[in-house]
RNA sequence: UGGGGUGUAGCCAAGCGGUAAGGCAGCGGGUUUUGAUCCCGUCAUGCGAAGGUUCGAAUCCUUCCACCCCAGCCA
């Protein structure tokens, strides 16, 4: 289906007639991640969302950085967040924005409200608040400070501003109905009092904005038309909206909610990755096997993969858990397409050729892509020493098997039939060797004697090769959803989900891999130069994906 | 017993009163010097359930059921 096919979905169709309609001129929305930790797969659904839209309907989107607890942020994350949605391939108007840019304002709307009656200084602590404000099905009661005059209100306020009071002390709050159904309306706080330095405003503020007093604002003051977040706002957006009618804004958002993404085999819990990472589970946010924007890239996925993925998964407002087989197919399909060949033996096991003169060696060519012909050949050493997998040898199989087996013949691809004739082993019974002879005029051609191979496999010159090491990477957790319901997703990480190879060999060529760059190894999957620093000067692949498999199903029924 | 939201195949998802798109996964077959890719075929008499309106309903109405979110001075 081509692009102009592809159905719109909920917010694509509703934008398009707010457009037609004249309700806006121009769509502008905006990616507003809190800079409390690494940007995730459901970031990238956002993400590919809100600058999709404003590339599609040619609108602007901006980034910014919703910082309004200083507690939780730090600057290491706002440069992570830019350089993840940099290489995800967007770029945001203008300068990235900061909600702590616009304090000043949100202040003088604080007063306003005080002013008007709709906003007071509230003396109760935090669990007193919790019991004033009543349950999900019983109204709560009015705060005993409730009724001060706007002028106690604006001094102390004041007072709040410049740190007269203690953390806890007091807060600002909205003056709406305590016996309102959505809990948001009764009397929500809108200022708290946190004595803590703020990565952009330093030690300025002593009372912080929350999120309900600050997004839709932040909104209006950047002109943005489609407020786009989660679902679990919906509840928020009457709270958004009476904000907006009762404050000075130079513009009026509308709020909507699309589902978040679910991925099965995954936790995107930003609390989670952090504990992954603060407890060592995995080796750091760019760790291969976290679902993190970082990880993914160290991993080799790619930016157009993730976007085809999301892409693929569409947007409503159900929420649904998205098989994380549609992200690997995304990846797969990409690098099947783009990423050049090449050879890899993983678990070496060394095939002399005995028919082939010790002191000799040549140079075989192959293609860079079996259907790319712009992708530039490469060479081959060929000797009488080659590598092949231990998993491609058996000293007897059944017909299924389409490898080498002792007294068969088996096709090194990109290069000559061989027939195996012994099996070297150790004292252990362990096969360490095998002993082949070269077919004649195989090169390029079937045998002669009309006994054709039944397979083809990967090898390596065992005399001139790059040896490196590889990691073999495997889901996280061992359960479909480990952190659903009552159960502990630690419990369920994959003691497997990181497999180390040492003296892996690789053709030579590989020598000259980029870091970051990805490559097919033939038969075993798609794998990636390591371009992190941890190991800088050593040669690691880390491997993306594996190929699919239907071997692994015929051999396991 | 409150408020908000969602139910279309194993999963994601079109559908907007005219007789169930597409993708992923699966299954069967073909091509292949990658057990990959690619190609072909197959996969919902059925749209949470039951009633109703209509010539005609996944689409409209009614009732019911299930699931998700909300009681942070987090976002």
């Amino acid at each position: 289906m081509s692009a102009e096919e592809k159905p719109l979905n909920f917010l694509e169709q509703l934008i398009k007639s707010d457009l037609e309609a004249g309700v806006v001129e121009k769509v502008v929305t905006r990616f507003p991640p809190e800079p409390n930790g690494y940007l995730h797969i459901g970031h990238a659904k956002s993400i590919c969302l809100n600058f999709g839209l404003a590339l599609k309907f040619n609108g602007a989107c901006n980034l910014r950085f919703d910082d309004t607890n200083p507690a939780k942020e730090e600057m290491e994350y706002v440069e992570a967040i830019k350089q993840d949605v940099s290489w995800l391939g967007f770029s945001w108007d203008g300068e990235e924005r900061y909600a702590s840019s616009y304090f000043d304002t949100f202040y003088e709307w604080a007063v306003h409200l005080v002013n008007t009656g709709k906003a007071y200084v509230c003396d109760l602590n935090a669990e007193q608040a919790r019991e004033y404000r009543g349950t999900l099905t019983e109204a709560g009661k009015n705060s005993p400070f409730r009724d001060r005059s706007a002028a106690e209100n604006l001094e102390l306020l004041e007072k709040m501003k410049a740190g007269e009071f203690e953390e806890g002390a007091k807060v600002l709050r909205a003056k709406i109905d305590m016996s309102h159904g959505n809990i948001n309306m009764r009397d929500p706080i809108l200022y708290r009092i946190r004595k803590q330095s703020h990565h952009q405003t330093g030690d300025k503020w002593c009372i912080y904005p929350t999120y309900d007093f600050a997004h839709g604002q932040e909104d209006a003051i950047e002109g943005i038309t489609h407020s786009i977040c989660t679902l679990e706002f919906a509840d928020h957006r009457p709270l958004y909206e009476w904000f907006i009618a009762n404050l000075p804004v130079p513009a009026k958002p509308r709020q909507y909610e699309f589902g978040r993404l679910n991925l099965n085999y995954t936790v995107t819990s930003k609390r989670k990755l952090k504990q992954l990472v603060d407890e060592n589970y995995v080796d750091g946010w760019d760790d291969p096997r976290m679902p993190t924007i970082a990880g993914y890239r160290r991993r080799g996925y790619t930016p157009a993969s993730i976007r085809k993925f999301c892409e693929m998964i569409g947007v409503t407002k159900a929420d649904g858990v998205v098989d994380v087989a549609m992200l690997e197919h995304a990846i797969r399909d990409d690098l099947d397409k783009n990423a050049p060949r090449a050879m890899c033996v993983l678990r070496p096991l060394k095939v002399v050729l005995t028919n082939y003169a010790a002191d000799k060696s040549e140079n075989l060519t192959a293609p860079g892509h079996p259907q790319r012909e712009d992708l530039p050949e490469r060479t081959l050493s060929f000797s009488n020493e080659v590598y092949i997998d231990a998993d491609d040898f058996r000293e007897e199989a059944n017909k299924k098997y389409k490898r080498l087996v002792l007294g068969k013949r088996v096709r090194l691809r990109n290069a000559y039939v061989i027939e195996a004739d012994e099996a070297i082993k150790d004292d252990n019974g362990n096969i360490i060797e095998v002993r082949a002879r070269v077919i004649e005029n195989t090169l390029g051609n079937k045998p002669e004697d009309g006994i054709n191979p039944k397979g083809v496999i990967q090898w390596v010159d065992a005399k001139d090769n790059t040896e490196f090491e590889v990691r073999l990477y495997d889901r996280l957790f061992t359960d479909a959803a480990p952190d659903s319901g009552d159960k502990n997703f630690l419990d369920f990480i994959n003691s497997d989900s990181l497999v180390t190879l040492q003296k892996c060999y690789g053709e030579k060529g590989l020598a000259a891999a980029a870091p970051g760059e990805v490559f097919q190894f033939e038969r075993e999957g798609y794998f990636c130069r390591d371009a992190s620093e941890k190991t800088a000067g050593q040669c690691v692949f880390n491997r993306t994906i594996g190929l699919k498999d239907s071997w692994a199903k015929i051999e396991n029924k």
